[in-house]
RNA sequence: GGGUAGGUUGAGCAGGUGGUGAGCUCCGCUGACUGUAGAUCAGCCGUCUUCGACUGUGGGGGUUCGAUUCCCUCCCUGCCCA
């Protein structure tokens, strides 16, 4: 292996200061993120913890399975409990109980996925509320203000997101309009330990994805996030679009964060291509639906032949559940609706998604990357609900 | 022994007072899930050769062109009275 000197990413006064080296594997690299709340070693993974909260899990299960850095979301926390309210009672990290970093999504992904009755104007969004169906207005300099009410290490731009597969007229109008958003809400700032990061937003047309990451790499964000993916493209429309960013972003130091990604396989496809931080809802929600992410690839713990199954879930793991409990147990769990099936197997997945990204860091440094890529491309192709 | 209410696909039910009973909820079986309105959702869940067909309303018998329905009889269950 090479030695490459190690690229420093923002001034020692930023908020967060990223340190990177390329690894002779794609564009992946190696990398060290230090924010106010502790060190981030990347590639890394960020369990999603929506409402002040990675569902059924506490702070110590996170802190046991390998968890450095967690999201939470504005869109929920500003209907309830509300940003004001986390504010009074000292902030998110207070609130929740977790003292490590937490990043922040500025709600866009939730107006332009969930909320129905929604309009955009040039000026930000109204949505009517999931909870109550009262309007609400979202604007870059409101969801920049929540963010910092909420004490969040990492801020993300309020961007706007559509369906890929709509008129490349309609994927440009919404990309440029998240540029200028984007540019406001680093006007908007008033917090400067609060990192920000871009969006890069383009759907899957190339062109269109190589100019927004242009637009976004030229402003002065602390990190650069890439959004609008794992949005029902193909794998491939995923990686074309990933090259492009990589491409377009060659010689750009700041930390990548490719939101929403991702399945087991999709983590390795993203690292290649120079990703540094993912985020995910697939390990806590799969697991709360029986499926248990192994090495030998995905199980699900409802089908019938686990009941007399006494082995741990996976004999690779060191979590709680699999130290301590068997297959057939958390069948049981399952099947009597016991709310420990939902902490264990949630446990055993967000450790298996941790241990899976610290396994990706040592074989980049070590070169094996390729072996253990292709092993775990093996161990998921495998038919669902295929024997052991 | 008398009276009364019942017996519907694993369970619990709906419906049906002579004109095609496979409808619901559980249970069960499988699948899905990617910046979490998701401890959720979807399909299947009598049999078969499954875009359809067949069988099935406690057992037997009768009336009828046709019976889950009407009649007879037997069995089983709950309740009431002896």
């Amino acid at each position: 292996m090479t030695a490459h000197p190690p690229n420093v990413a923002a001034p020692a006064a930023a908020p967060i200061r990223f340190t990177s080296r390329s690894t002779g594997v794609g564009r992946a690299r190696l990398g060290r993120l230090e924010t106010a709340h502790g060190v981030v070693d990347t590639p890394q993974f960020m369990p999603v913890g929506t409402q002040a909260t990675v569902k059924s899990l506490t702070p110590g299960d996170l802190r046991s399975a390998g968890a450095q850095i967690i999201l939470g979301n504005t869109y929920h926390l500003s209907l309830r409990p509300t940003a004001e309210r986390i504010a009074r009672l000292g902030g998110l990290h207070r609130f929740m109980g977790w003292d490590g970093p937490i990043l922040t999504d500025s709600g866009g992904f939730q107006v332009f996925s969930l909320a129905r009755l929604r309009k955009v104007d040039e000026d930000g969004v109204t949505f009517a509320s999931h909870l109550d169906g009262a309007q609400h207005r979202l604007t870059p300099e409101r969801a920049i203000e929540i963010q910092e009410l909420l004490g969040s290490d990492i801020a993300m731009v309020l961007d706007q997101l559509v369906d890929p597969s709509l008129p490349p007229a309609e994927v440009a109008e919404a990309m440029k309009r998240t540029h200028r958003w984007a540019a406001r809400c680093l006007a908007a700032r008033r917090r400067p330990e609060m990192a920000l990061f871009g969006i890069i937003q383009g759907g899957v047309d190339p062109d269109l994805r190589g100019r927004s990451t242009a637009a976004i790499a030229a402003l002065p964000f602390d990190g650069i996030a890439i959004g609008g993916l794992s949005v029902g493209e193909s794998k491939a429309e995923m990686a074309a679009a990933l090259e492009v960013v990589g491409a377009t972003l060659a010689g750009d130091h700041r930390v990548r964060y490719l939101m929403g990604v991702g399945s087991p396989v999709d983590l390795f496809t993203a690292v290649e291509r120079g990703i540094d931080l993912f985020d995910c809802v697939l390990p806590t929600r799969v697991a709360r639906n029986g499926q248990l992410w192994t090495s030998e690839g995905r199980l699900n713990l409802r089908n019938a032949r686990f009941q007399d199954d006494p082995e741990p879930i996976d004999a690779a793991c060191r979590c709680e559940a699999c130290t301590n409990h068997s297959r057939a147990y958390l069948a049981h769990l399952f099947r009597a609706d016991e709310l420990l099936a939902y902490r264990l197997a949630s446990v055993h997945n967000v450790t298996y998604t941790l241990s899976l990204m610290a396994n990706i860091r040592s074989v980049l440094a070590d070169g094996s990357f390729d072996s253990l890529r292709d092993d775990v491309a093996a161990q998921y192709q495998r038919a669902p609900g295929a024997g052991r």
